[in-house]
DNA sequence: CGAATTTGACCCTA
DNA sequence: TAGGGTCAAATTCG
């Protein structure tokens, strides 16, 4: 969204961007079938590995279609203003459905906050998820606020290796509404420089289980309950004996939470890994 | 006991 | 001056 100025995106034709939606939505739905059938996987640990993964290609299959379907919207639109964007974004965003116009302005003024110290671009990309803290990096929180006009507090994280390896990553969340499971919206400022620095064994938390092959994947960090939902629902689940299962979310049901555009750019390069991963050692762990 | 989280204060920008 | 972002001491947790 604040990543590139539109004038420097040249769009697909629109019919050869429908058929790729139309591609990502029946991948969407066949990581949906696959899903299913993974559930039959008797063991606890396999099964939990094999579902997130599964998890992460429909969402990032979605949120592609999304992104796909959210620029065809922008370009039909003749409005070139970003605070208009910026304003439907925040319409549907702060949870309570109050303030949207004030969250506009929020957002608008905060996008010009985030630069660097030498008043460059950060990489900043916005990512709509019910598990905030499942995108397979150590994070460690350094804060949380209370936002204007938001119902719910905003949590600052960094790159629990920011120190170790001067990673810059980054990381903002905050929920967005109060539904069952809740939906937050997550920020990610800077990418990793330390992604590659730390294998599977050097995790801090392994709670990955027996699933250690894929735990970049599921390196579910520890979180405050108050900030992460996801991660207590996830330990509620597994202590109840039951499969893990990051869900996933077809177009409309994501597209009810918010009228932003889906992106989970990091989920496509999960994505692109996960299939390079496969492609070498097809299954993975054992 | 070390690591992670919480939380109020402080700083910076618009 | 208001509000968002960060720091750091205190607290909690494993």
């Amino acid at each position: 969204m604040a990543m590139r100025p539109k004038s420097e995106m040249s769009p697909p034709p629109s019919d050869q961007r429908d058929a790729v939606i139309e591609e990502l939505r029946k991948g969407a739905q066949l990581a949906d079938c696959l899903r299913q059938q993974l559930e039959l996987i008797p063991e606890l640990g396999r099964r939990s590995a094999a579902l997130a993964n599964v998890s992460n290609i429909s969402t990032a299959l979605v949120s592609s279609a999304s992104m796909l379907e959210s620029n065809r919207e922008q370009y039909s639109c003749s409005s070139s203003d970003p605070g208009v964007a910026a304003y439907a974004a925040g319409a549907s965003g702060s949870g309570g459905g109050t303030g949207a116009r004030n969250g506009a302005i929020a957002r608008t003024r905060k996008a010009k906050h985030r630069r660097g110290t030498h008043g460059e671009e950060l990489p900043i990309r916005e990512v709509l998820t019910e598990t905030p803290e499942n995108d397979g990096f150590h994070w460690r929180k350094y804060g949380e606020k209370k936002i204007l006009n938001a119902v719910f507090p905003r949590s600052y994280y960094r790159c629990g290796y920011s120190d170790e390896h001067r990673c810059p990553a980054k990381k903002l969340v905050q929920q967005q509404n109060n539904s069952d499971p809740p939906v937050f919206m997550v920020t990610m400022i800077n990418d990793h420089t330390c992604s590659s620095l730390f294998p599977a064994d050097d995790q801090p938390h392994s709670s990955s289980n027996s699933a250690t092959a894929n735990s970049q994947v599921l390196d579910f960090t520890k979180a405050s309950p108050s900030s992460a939902a996801g991660v207590w629902r996830l330990k509620k689940e597994e202590d109840a004996g039951m499969s893990v299962t990051v869900p996933s979310y077809t177009h409309d049901e994501l597209a009810s939470y918010s009228s932003l555009p889906l992106l989970s750019p990091k989920e496509w390069e999960m994505e692109m890994e996960m299939k390079s991963l496969f492609s070498h050692h097809s299954g993975g762990g054992t």
